[in-house]
DNA sequence: TTGAAAGCGGTACCAT
DNA sequence: ATGGTACCGCTTTCAA
């Protein structure tokens, strides 16, 4: 079932059958009608490729994140396929993995499958030495990263003021009598860098000596392990500051199991902050706008019009059991 | 930058340039590796619609959940992109929201693109009345349910005992002591109604009373409410079931707030049960499996070979924190 | 308002 | 091993 057979059934010419299907108002009422007519009885369904052949875009945009079994990078794909969605483009997800070359093949598949624009979530895409992948794709279809920063053109970067907020973090602590600050992180993408950033300035500002514990992995079970070897290994934190939800839930569990019960701040406000017992204190880095001001930029950009290639927003502390500025 | 660039380049024919293009074997070493030389030189990418249109394919399968955002569904999601990707197939992710109207245009969507398949996470594509719109897109390609069961023509399902499992569950915490046994509960997806009633039965066979608590929506909150609001009317189990584990974690910071540690078990064994304090024993429903069978079932399809319409793994209890049967 | 026909960028069959 | 060419199904001038 093609558009010839439609034309044929309905007593017109392909290009009046086009022109039903892409609402064009050069076509009478009637005609219409009975185009349209034929088409349901059919069940006619447009063929994508020729379409897009056509037209040089299937209105498809692809999402790339390391993993999205992580939850924080699932609330993120969540959010953008639904603005995707909205703005009836599709949205073709491919998890890349840490390793570069991973990131890489994604790219290329993405490319290849002809996406009007590349979205990429997390700091994670951010090479040390070399980005000419980025820099090629962008050179054939808009870049946005979401939550990192790449000085590139054709790559826009919306991102929110992490560093800034590490650094409030020590403060605060720091204001309610902490002095010996514990800082658990995992791995080193941007984003990673600057909440480290921050959180060493946050240490010098406030005269203390930073205190910093690196997991083998990004895994709860990672977190425990490492706070629980520096806790044998008589390390006496007390206060906690964490990258990372998922790694505060295994600090906050190792900390527990010795009895303690420090003060301690998570990061990405993520469900899991929610479900922890006590419910975690955390950072929020504002995924949804960080998402709602990506998508806008994005249909400025496709709709030619210059945005800027970086936006900053800032982050907001959520407070729940493990911490409160008040004391 | 085309094939006709390509060609002319290269000096050769438009037909050996698809045939390298293809990894065909009939081109000399010298010519494909000059053609190679030029593409590589041009930074050419192939047209995937172009491709598309003539092989009638671009390597694509459609993902349908209600939410990616739900941690469960992110694994699912996740599982599955890899193995798709790992066969080469693009995935095309749209959530669809609990409602059949978003359900519908999803698989119009899919359809519309032109996917070679479409894969539905979770029990709630299958609608209380109407199946006809997984039918008329199950006539065009194949439908696989991952963990739902339809019976419908062309439409493939792998799925987990869960009523069977939700029925030793009783049977476990019976055995332990238990007599009031709560079941914590929320939607009527077809899996819904299968754990409802393995917990009915699993009830009555251990002649006790069943005491079900619906909970307004899925979510943490929702759990929590209801589960207080039932103690605060004077409910007093001694063993809690749950459906999820999102709203197990509900239920135990409920029971928590009262002093009350009883034995609990989840559902889904997702991270939440590991995060969770203290952790939750949860029922695994084998995702991964779950994913790894429905990819080699579609693989089967795709490949032609007839596959079973419904395939059915059984669970398995992890033992955590909040009840081992031990005692 | 409508139709005819030239692309769009590949694939694949048929010759050579 | 290579080239010529007829599709694939739709969009989009250009004429009528």
């Amino acid at each position: 079932m093609n558009i010839y057979d439609i034309a044929e059934k309905s007593g017109v010419s392909i290009a009046t059958v086009s022109r039903v299907l892409n609402r064009s108002p050069n076509v009478s009422d009637k005609t219409r009608r009975r185009v349209l007519a034929v088409m349901q009885e059919q069940g006619y369904t447009p063929n994508a490729f020729a379409r897009g052949l056509g037209l040089r875009t299937l209105h498809m945009a692809a999402v790339l994140c390391t993993d999205v079994a992580d939850p924080f990078y699932a609330q993120a794909v969540s959010l953008i396929e639904e603005g995707l969605r909205q703005r009836e483009y599709g949205s073709l997800l491919i998890c890349t993995g840490g390793e570069l070359e991973g990131k890489k093949q994604a790219l290329q598949q993405a490319l290849e499958k002809q996406v009007d624009a590349i979205l990429l979530i997390g700091s994670a895409f951010r090479e040390r030495s070399d980005n000419s992948h980025l820099e090629q794709a962008a050179s054939q279809v808009p870049v946005i990263i979401l939550n990192g920063w790449v000085k590139l053109k054709g790559v826009y970067c919306v991102l929110c003021n992490e560093r800034e907020a590490m650094e409030q973090n020590v403060a605060r602590l720091a204001k309610t009598g902490c002095r010996h600050i514990l800082y658990v992180y995992d791995t080193m993408t941007y984003s990673g860098s600057e909440k480290l950033t921050g959180y060493r300035r946050g240490m010098q500002a406030a005269g203390l000596t930073p205190m910093e514990l690196c997991t083998h992995e990004k895994s709860m079970e990672s977190a425990y392990e490492a706070v629980e070897q520096s806790l044998a290994g008589g390390i006496v934190p007390d206060g906690v500051l964490v990258s990372e939800d998922l790694l505060a839930v295994g600090a906050q569990k190792a900390l527990a199991a010795r009895g303690l019960s420090l003060p301690l701040i998570g990061f990405n406000d993520s469900i899991l902050a929610r479900c922890a017992t006590p419910a975690l204190t955390s950072v929020d880095n504002m995924l949804p706008a960080l998402c709602r001001t990506g998508l806008a930029l994005l249909q400025g950009l496709l709709e030619g019009q210059e945005q800027p290639q970086k936006t900053v927003l800032s982050s907001r502390l959520v407070e729940r059991d493990t911490f409160r500025e008040k004391g």
